[in-house]
DNA sequence: ATGGTTGTTGTACAA
């Protein structure tokens, strides 16, 4: 089962992007952040054209995110919980089913710029809530994984010029920590794992702005969280880096796993 | 060097 995570950038704006991409990489399952249109204008027909079925958690203007699966999707739950007054719409979680059953875990996680601010009080508070849905999905044992947009920089070696992002919500010390103990809890970051000593790079991400991507100016936030279920069933990873030299780019690319399941 | 780009919405904002 190839699981993918990939932040469109607008999927209105980018849909012969992604239909490109899915046609190219086939994955069985895509989560994706940031498609910025109600649940009405989401472009499903030539998504659905392609063989997958649709779960959307659309917002107008901004963030929405979404899971398409070529396997049947089961008991999708939408929103984070742990705030009933949040209205931001950044988390979807369902069970696919093929030759066995995967929670899965799409999230936008808040950028928090600028900080310090009441924008970086919600990303801390958000993180929170994240570990403690984490954590209760990690205590059913069932293979799970948490994937998406997170907005943030684990490590310096997760940035091209980590000096530049020293005061960026981003790159904070309780940003780190606070994904840090989600992974100190019992989780695989997948990536991670399959290159464990790299010195710098890989990364997901690259700017519009200054020429990023020519200048490799890149930084790693679209992370993969495996539940101890799912790394027994870790067949492969991987970053699909081309896409972002192609016409009318997102600026993240997509980030996938490969499990036995 | 406080630059530079993109999508959505509305002529600003979030990223």
């Amino acid at each position: 089962m190839k699981i993918a995570t990939f932040n469109i950038n607008g999927v209105r704006a980018r849909i012969e992007t992604l239909t490109g991409w899915l046609s190219e990489a086939q994955p069985d399952v895509v989560v994706l952040q940031e498609i910025k249109t109600q649940d009405e204008g989401f472009p499903a027909d030539p998504i659905a054209d392609l063989g997958y079925n649709i779960e959307t958690h659309g917002q107008k203007g901004f963030n929405g995110v979404a899971i398409l699966s070529k396997l049947p999707i089961e008991d999708v739950m939408r929103g984070l919980p742990g705030d009933d007054a949040d209205e931001q719409s950044r988390y979807i979680e369902a069970t696919v089913v093929g030759q066995r059953a995967v929670r899965i875990g799409g999230l936008y996680l808040p950028n928090g710029n600028p900080q310090p601010g009441p924008k970086f009080d919600y990303k801390l508070a958000w993180m929170k809530r994240l570990r403690a849905r984490a954590s209760h999905l990690r205590m059913q044992e069932m293979p799970t994984i948490l994937l998406g947009d997170y907005n943030v920089i684990p490590e310096p070696r997760d940035a091209a010029a980590p000096d530049k992002w020293v005061d960026d919500a981003l790159f904070q010390p309780e940003s780190r920590a606070a994904l840090r103990r989600i992974l100190n809890d019992g989780w695989t970051d997948a990536i991670r794992l399959r290159d464990p000593d790299n010195a710098r790079g890989p990364f997901t991400f690259w700017d519009y702005q200054a020429g990023a991507w020519q200048r490799d100016n890149g930084i790693r936030i679209d992370h993969i969280l495996l539940s101890p279920q799912a790394v027994d069933l870790l067949i492969d990873t991987g970053i699909d880096r081309d896409e972002r030299a192609k016409d009318k780019p997102s600026d993240h690319v997509p980030v996938w796993v490969d499990l036995d399941a």
